[in-house]
DNA sequence: GAGTAATCCCGCCATC
DNA sequence: ACGATGGCGGGATTAC
């Protein structure tokens, strides 16, 4: 059980405010899971005006607190409201302002960005939104340095997300960097997620896949010279590979690939590499009948011991009792068997 | 779980 | 001046 303060979170609520994003973060920071972390954070759901607020999807949210308990709060999060494209409400714009002057983390969900924007904090920034909303806020925030192919970024005292299910990876990650990557781990498997995703993780790519979203606002050509590295990365997890390696790979000096990795997939190289190994290492124990100590070859990862303490550390499980109970749940007599 | 050697990777900074 | 590069130092992380 960790014992740091995470503080308190305050959530703005504005009119229209989508379920989904709302939903995780009630989820997250507002069910008080003292087995986990004592204190947990001290979750508070704050509206202009206190009372009923229409929220989306026909909910009404009741809430005791309005902005004066949002500006102390050591979080700050703002997400999507029903038309902050066009018309961002003046007195959140100047609460998160005051919040990020007194100190607080500011977070944003979704459109919320358009909100950090008009508030001036994510100027000369790097931040995230909805890829649907990227091309307009970049067009109206020349300022921000808007990437829209990424989950979240977290920008140290700001983090901005990407919307939708993106919201619980930004949530999840906000966990592990307050209490831990055991606490965030064990978060997502009470919620029954898979592992939490890093923020470099593209919002319409699979690893390893080809791109799919046609709709895709952002050019799949510009840009990304790494792209070929990554795939022959891919391609050679079994094989010992070094930063040095890697970038001589891609023409580059041991720093810039750094550099590039970063911008690229917000990782780091080595960080990246173990994330696709574990990836690599999960599929083998749910298809195959290797050994452990076989996978943990094949993924590249060395040895058994090795292989147990990044598995458990992303998972949440180690690999036999992965495999076990991957294979519970999708054996045919057993199929609907709920095995929390 | 602790101790080690190796490697990573990030701030700093001269250079292109 | 400006941005990208990459060598260096060394605290942080990883591998065994």
């Amino acid at each position: 059980v960790s014992a740091q303060n995470p503080g308190s979170v305050a959530v703005a609520v504005t009119d229209g405010i989508p379920i989904l994003e709302l939903a995780v973060l009630c989820e997250v920071f507002g069910i008080a899971r003292r087995d986990l972390a004592d204190p947990w954070y001290e979750f508070r759901i704050c509206a202009a005006d206190p009372g009923r607020t229409q929220v989306g999807s026909g909910f009404i949210a009741d809430t005791t607190h309005d902005f004066g308990d949002l500006v102390n709060a050591d979080t700050v999060v703002v997400s999507a409201s029903a038309n902050v494209l066009d018309k961002r409400p003046a007195e959140l714009i100047d609460a998160v302002v005051e919040g990020h002057r007194r100190g607080a983390r500011i977070v944003s969900i979704c459109a919320g960005a358009f909100v950090l924007a008009a508030a001036g904090l994510l100027d000369g920034r790097r931040a995230t939104t909805h890829w649907m909303h990227a091309p307009l806020l970049a067009r109206r925030f020349p300022n921000v340095d808007v990437d829209p192919s990424v989950l979240y970024i977290d920008d140290g005292d700001i983090l901005t997300g990407a919307g939708g299910a993106a919201a619980l990876d930004l949530c999840l990650h906000v966990v592990r960097r307050d209490l831990g990557p055991d606490v965030a781990n064990a978060v997502a498997r009470r919620m029954v997620t898979p592992t939490p995703r890093p923020g470099g993780q593209a919002q319409d790519v699979q690893p390893g896949g080809q791109a799919q979203g046609i709709e895709s606002p952002w050019p799949t050509d510009g840009g990304d010279g790494l792209a070929p590295l990554l795939d022959w990365m891919l391609g050679h997890l079994g094989q010992p590979l070094t930063v040095s390696a890697m970038a001589r790979r891609a023409h580059l000096g041991d720093r810039t690939l750094i550099r590039q990795f970063q911008t690229v997939t917000g990782s780091t190289p080595l960080r990246w590499l173990i994330a696709q190994r574990v990836r690599r290492a999960r599929q083998l124990l749910e298809s195959s009948d290797l050994s452990v100590d076989r996978i943990a070859t094949e993924a590249g990862l060395g040895s058994p011991a090795n292989l147990r303490r990044h598995f458990t550390r992303s998972v949440g499980l180690s690999p036999s009792d992965y495999r076990r109970i991957y294979r519970l749940r999708h054996s045919p007599q057993r199929r609907g068997t709920d095995l929390n």
